[in-house]
DNA sequence: ACCTCTATTGAAAACGATTGCGAAAAATAG
DNA sequence: CTATTTTTCGCAATCGTTTTCAATAGAGGT
């Protein structure tokens, strides 16, 4: 199909040959400027694709100080959570010609250094952070250099001007525990994050905004914060079960955590949904395929990714952005890890 | 700690004209070039170092025509496994000035154009495939551009020159079924991935030469092709349930599809490991935290991304690798998921 | 003392693109 | 038909680095 001559042109200059024209006018062309005669354009336009010339990045980066790639940071590269955002930012740049740099540096030291070397040369256009607070140093160097950047779920207060991505915390912890006190349960035991990340005060505040409304009384003991882990799930979840009035139902900060709930659950002979129901959040691909399948607040995270990316793309096109943070929808997904509580009271 | 005077050097000529010597000898100096005298190198790396200067990767790029980034393609970035060589990929970047590109183009027909344009550019210098086979477009695009790269897990047989990192499938399936074998199963369902695949093909060999070791004949009808999902394990986990001897073991091609076979398990209420015992192969981080928590064929993939890393790393250096394919050892990690079947025979 | 050789260094030419500026050509006005 | 404006387009400079290449100075040999 494509048998291209061999001898494809590999710089402006033989392009400009081959059209009859200098240089400059080729450039024009490609850059869809205005002062270029019809003519002209068309018929450099046609040796363009003809040849299929591909204009040289390194060329042109030296030239403008842009680079066309935007780096991916992530605090923690770890976490199944982070690579579905992850491929959020990928589809949002399928349809673009910009590239996504991993530039986590995992508290490297050398490494940041060079990330924050190759902000200052012009190799960064944009930048996403996952999981990001207004400390972090990539954030700040960032505003330093004035780069555009986008945080997709910042763990703490950003500043009024970094943009963010999240997801509707606030309101999907709410409907979790509605949907929980709607089937009888009346002690929800609610194993959040660490108290430091703000998703967790957002989620505690619609937990208790459910209760509140449903007329009940918020017991601290029965509300325990965790690392967003599943080892660590396992010790609190214990804690949940030795109290004197245990639960009847768990809300999970995450999945992953909602995993190590279940086997600590099965491990105290505790079924699941029959004598716990278990709700967890984020709906990662396998909470549909652990059993009895999970319960879950799907946090859109491929949508996220895609949010973020599509705001930041604009953001480096010098569009103004309008919505500083943007929340996105999360709907609760039921499955079979819950049930009305078996000592009906 | 680094309130480095405001104005660092953004050229090599600035730091020349601070150091009092020409530009070229700077750029010895940086590269680290003998023909320098100490003296000298001193002086100016102390200017160097002093004021935080940090070479212009644009124009280092144009005028080498390398850009120090590699790209990283896979077929399908949305599976947890290419996540955790992601993780070993970036791990042995960690400590080189190499950036990863994410590169895959998903069939994106204008997206793979333009990949193949920015390996003309020397935009690439490198990159690491996970999952390709030989007939992969970017496999042969690369190899047309003389760019190094390595494959990790390939699919299918790769040229005689391709470098590739995988590991051990045979011996890993077969340590799986002797396992079973010792614990008594005599009947001994597979559930692997798509025939097509070489890994498939040879995870079944060791499978075969453990049941010839142990002396039992090859059932075919025991033996089924997957697509590595979970949904489609269902449907395979149920043909062999209903057979009219049906398994009292199920060895898996991986840790989703054995996901999947749990969740049939639970829906015919046959218990894991009482009735069935299963194994996986992966060891994904979930696997663990599972219940049963799941016995699984480990694969090193975070180790697979590093090495393949450092082997792409040492022939962008030009040196010679010798070892064209690398398998690394797949540990049989037992935990909850299989017993003695139940009907002793 | 003269010659040769080596170790250092700088001047200048790349690398491939974009852009400011001015000149020619074309269009418009008078 | 001339004067003025507008288009169109090329020259040359520039981005920041690396790489010849030649020049200089010093070392060593005889």
């Amino acid at each position: 199909m494509e048998e291209s001559t061999s001898e494809r042109p590999r710089t402006l200059a033989e392009v400009a040959a081959a059209a009859g024209v200098s240089v400059p006018t080729v450039s024009r062309v490609i850059n869809q400027r205005s002062d270029v005669a019809p003519a002209t354009r068309e018929r450099v336009q046609r040796v363009l694709t003809e040849h299929g010339y591909v204009v040289n990045h390194a060329g042109r980066s030296l030239r403008q100080g842009k680079s066309r790639q935007i780096d991916i940071i992530s605090q923690d590269l770890d976490s199944y959570y982070a690579f579905q955002i992850l491929r959020g930012i990928q589809d949002a740049l399928l349809s673009t010609d910009v590239r996504a740099v991993l530039a986590s540096t995992h508290d490297h030291r050398q490494r940041e250094m060079q990330w924050i070397q190759r902000l200052a040369d012009g190799s960064t256009d944009g930048a996403i952070l996952i999981l990001a607070d207004r400390a972090s140093l990539h954030l700040q160097e960032l505003r330093r250099h004035a780069i555009p950047c986008v945080v997709v779920d910042p763990v703490a207060e950003l500043g009024p001007n970094d943009l963010s991505v999240s997801s509707t915390n606030w309101s999907g912890a709410k409907a979790a525990t509605e949907y929980l006190l709607s089937l009888g349960h009346r002690r929800i035991g609610a194993l959040l994050g660490p108290s430091t990340v703000s998703a967790t005060q957002t989620r505690l505040g619609g937990y208790r905004a459910a209760l509140t409304e449903g007329g009940l009384p918020l017991d601290t003991s029965l509300i325990r914060y965790g690392d967003w882990q599943a080892e660590g799930a396992v010790l609190e979840t214990r804690e949940l079960l030795a109290l004197a009035d245990p639960p009847t139902a768990i809300f999970a900060g995450n999945d992953l955590q909602a995993l190590g709930v279940y086997r600590t659950l099965r491990q105290h002979n505790v079924l699941v949904p029959d004598d716990m129901s278990v709700v967890g959040f984020d709906d990662l691909p396998y909470a549909a395929l652990i059993t009895p399948a999970l319960t879950t607040v799907r946090q859109p995270l491929l949508e996220m990714g895609r949010v973020a990316t599509n705001m930041l793309l604009r953001l480096m096109g010098g569009e103004q952005v309008d919505s500083v943070r943007v929340e996105l929808a999360t709907p609760l997904i039921v499955r079979e890890s819950c049930a009305a509580p078996s000592g009906v009271r």
